[in-house]
DNA sequence: AGGATAGCCTGCGGGC
DNA sequence: TGCCCGCAGGCTATCC
């Protein structure tokens, strides 16, 4: 679900919510939602899941209990609840908490005296000041379970986690997105551009709406080979992702269905879509009906004038 | 290598 | 009102 928008807009807002906050406890609701160092790789697939099930051992500091959280990190579509243990027999030790959203994760928080969802809350993080006093607590909640939370040492792992993903879309420049569209023997990608966008060791943070906005503003087809394209265009391609992506996060993110911030708020970046969920309907510049296909196993639409 | 397919899940809207 | 179907913002495993 979301895309590197709405996953900063979670980043901003939770950050603010606990930023400092001690966690006093902590209860994982669902064992298989929770990923450790040598689980089986990864945890996503239904066969690592399943492994999961089994009761294994993880100690509450894991997942930051008794620690403090001293910043939310993101890159791409993740988040990390990075946390400090500050007094103990660990101290000084970290802990961070790698989130994943999914289609249909959310990170919230809910203050002292609200009630949390009564449904499909895999994690809660009961929460005090630095003074002690309880704040609230901050839950991860994922109905669909396609998200999923992975537990890390230190940032140092978390820095090679991170360092399979390609960089953050963002801050793709057209050089790198060049570069990174050739494989070692600068052999172009044969691959369909958007797949290529899609794929996030290309580029972190892209998803299906940004991929077909991106690509209507660049006025490239998202069926076109990726290693087809001219420098030129790979230039304008990078600078409209780093745009669309900019102007939804100011936005406030594109809630579809489920997405909201940590504090429950909405966006308004689906106002501005030009291409995504318009298939059939006019184009905002030309005026013709929008197409429409599958292209890397998505539904994608395009403009059949304004992109070639 | 990369495409196509199936699968992981729940929930919603459309058509009947 | 209810049932069935398709579809959804992500990602993986498997097969060709």
């Amino acid at each position: 679900m979301p895309e590197l928008p709405e996953v900063e807009r979670v980043r901003r807002s939770v950050e603010a919510a606990v930023l400092g906050a001690r966690v006093e406890r902590v209860r994982l609701g669902r064992r298989d939602m929770l990923v450790m160092p040598g689980d089986p790789e990864g945890g996503w697939s239904r066969a690592s899941r399943d492994a999961l099930s089994k009761p294994k051992r993880y100690r509450a500091s894991d997942l930051l209990a008794g620690g403090t959280i001293e910043r939310v990190e993101r890159h791409g579509k993740q988040l990390a609840l990075v946390g400090e243990q500050p007094v103990g027999e660990h101290a000084g030790g970290e802990a961070v908490v790698l989130v994943h959203l999914g289609m249909t994760g959310q990170l919230r928080a809910m203050p002292n005296g609200t009630r949390s969802p009564g449904d499909h809350v895999h994690m809660t993080w009961w929460l005090r000041s630095r003074a002690g006093e309880p704040t609230g607590r901050l839950i991860f909640r994922d109905p669909r379970r396609f998200g999923g939370l992975w537990s890390l040492p230190t940032r140092a792992a978390l820095a090679e986690r991170w360092s399979e993903l390609g960089p953050d879309a963002l801050e793709i420049t057209g050089s790198v997105l060049w570069s990174r569209l050739r494989a070692r023997n600068d052999q172009p990608k044969r691959t369909s551009i958007k797949a290529a966008l899609l794929d996030q060791r290309v580029l972190a943070g892209v998803g299906n709406i940004y991929a077909d906005e991106a690509c209507f503003r660049a006025g490239i087809d998202p069926r076109r080979q990726a290693g087809s394209l001219s420098r030129a265009q790979i230039d304008r391609l990078a600078r409209e992702v780093r745009f669309v992506l900019a102007r939804a996060v100011a936005a406030g993110g594109s809630t579809l269905r489920d997405y909201v911030d940590a504090n429950g708020t909405a966006g308004e970046a689906q106002l501005l879509h030009a291409v995504y969920g318009r298939a059939g309907l006019a184009c905002v510049v030309c005026g013709r009906p929008l197409s429409s296909d599958r292209v890397a196993q998505r539904a994608t639409v395009w403009c059949p004038r304004c992109q070639s």
